[in-house]
DNA sequence: CAATTTTTTGACCGATTGGACAAACGTTAG
DNA sequence: CTAACGTTTGTCCAATCGGTCAAAAAATTG
């Protein structure tokens, strides 16, 4: 039985969770490259040979990270359902990819970092898991259209619009917080896009009259 | 006349504009960090102490790509206009992002790494001239709105609405190729995702009746 | 031509990097 | 207690990093 993971300790358990935060802070605010060991050891409270006594390869923990990552940032995909109203199911999608952004910014610069160097060590998911996901969906939206629940219009570009303008509150917190400056800059932003984006899609989205 | 810009030889602007164009490319692809002088000075065509020669610093290259950037960058938001149609003015804003997204997305992939990072060398440009500009534009838009010409939303989201879902196609082009596939994911994607934002933006748009 | 200036290069430097290793330390089971 | 095992650390290493420097080569000037 579960011969495939290997066997470990309450402390190894414990110490590689707490590497695994330690660099996802690191990672996502510096990139792999620009991250090195030891920050990610200073920042998990332990020696550099002691961090390798748990994952032996910098690179075994960015890719533990991207393993995890992957499984929970599809869910909210995942989730938008065939039996529901579609505007409903729509909003409530955005909803959740907002929320993630909110809640869970490092996963998605993590994410967008391995994108934007060309996703060297991801490619095999995107062409393979993650397009099998987005073509399913896109079939599910295609049908609200054909059924005239929703405007006619291309699903993919739709899917990618929602990924854009959600994760863009989490990929460029900086910026969007520069620009709304301090007065609108604080927490209450993301209601306000998830107003916004609401508004913005399920009208755009209105079947045409 | 001219005294802040430093006289330059033939040569030297010639092999400076060599070194930046090399210097786009492998920062681009790979992050400031993740970039060596050493790349740069192969991709460039000449040895490490001879690129030094023209540049003096790393971080004089990148910052002069910077300054060059951001010149160009925000020309379309520049151009949004008062006196135009409402609905053909964000069309035309739509449309002259995508353009940028899909000729320059190096520059693209450039300043998405910056912002990515914390924007730690541009961050006062962010507070002092993009927060004029997004709020002049900002101004106008909801100038529009007030007339009846456009629904009423949030000027600054639409802002960042537009920019999230047209730089994506540039940033994220690695995964929106693998997404699309090999028969759809060629040049012909950008008309896709210009009729898809158009329709999708413009009708969101729409005054309420 | 010769003198001067600009450009290019090879060799080199100290700092930082990812990682190896053996020894020391701590824990647990018999 | 003690032997075995799991954990931690100091030290070390080769490779790579950004950058210097003096000298050679090339281009420009008089």
């Amino acid at each position: 039985m579960e011969a495939s993971v290997p066997r470990r300790t309450r402390i190894q358990q414990e110490k590689r969770e707490l590497i695994l935060e330690a660099a996802l802070d690191v990672f996502s605010a510096n990139g792999f490259r620009g991250s090195t060991i030891d920050q990610i050891a200073e920042a998990a409270g332990m020696s550099k040979p002691n961090l390798l006594y748990y994952f032996r390869r910098k690179e075994d923990i960015h890719e533990t990270l991207m393993q995890r990552l992957l499984d929970t940032w599809l869910a909210p995909l995942r989730e938008l359902d065939d039996v529901g109203d579609p505007i409903t199911e729509l909003k409530s999608y955005i909803r959740r990819k907002l929320e993630m952004a909110r809640d869970y910014p490092r996963q998605s610069r993590l994410f967008a970092n391995e994108i934007l160097q060309g996703a060297p060590r991801i490619m095999p998911m995107l062409e393979g898991e993650l397009k099998s996901l987005v073509d399913e969906k896109a079939a599910v939206i295609n049908g609200w259209m054909h059924a005239g629940k929703i405007a006619k219009t291309d699903p993919y570009h739709l899917i990618f619009a929602i990924w854009a303008t959600t994760q863009h509150y989490a990929d460029f917190d900086v910026q969007v917080r520069a620009v709304l400056g301090s007065d609108r800059g604080g927490e209450g932003r993301f209601e306000d896009a998830a107003r916004f984006l609401e508004q913005l899609i399920i009208n755009g989205l209105k079947p045409a009259g």
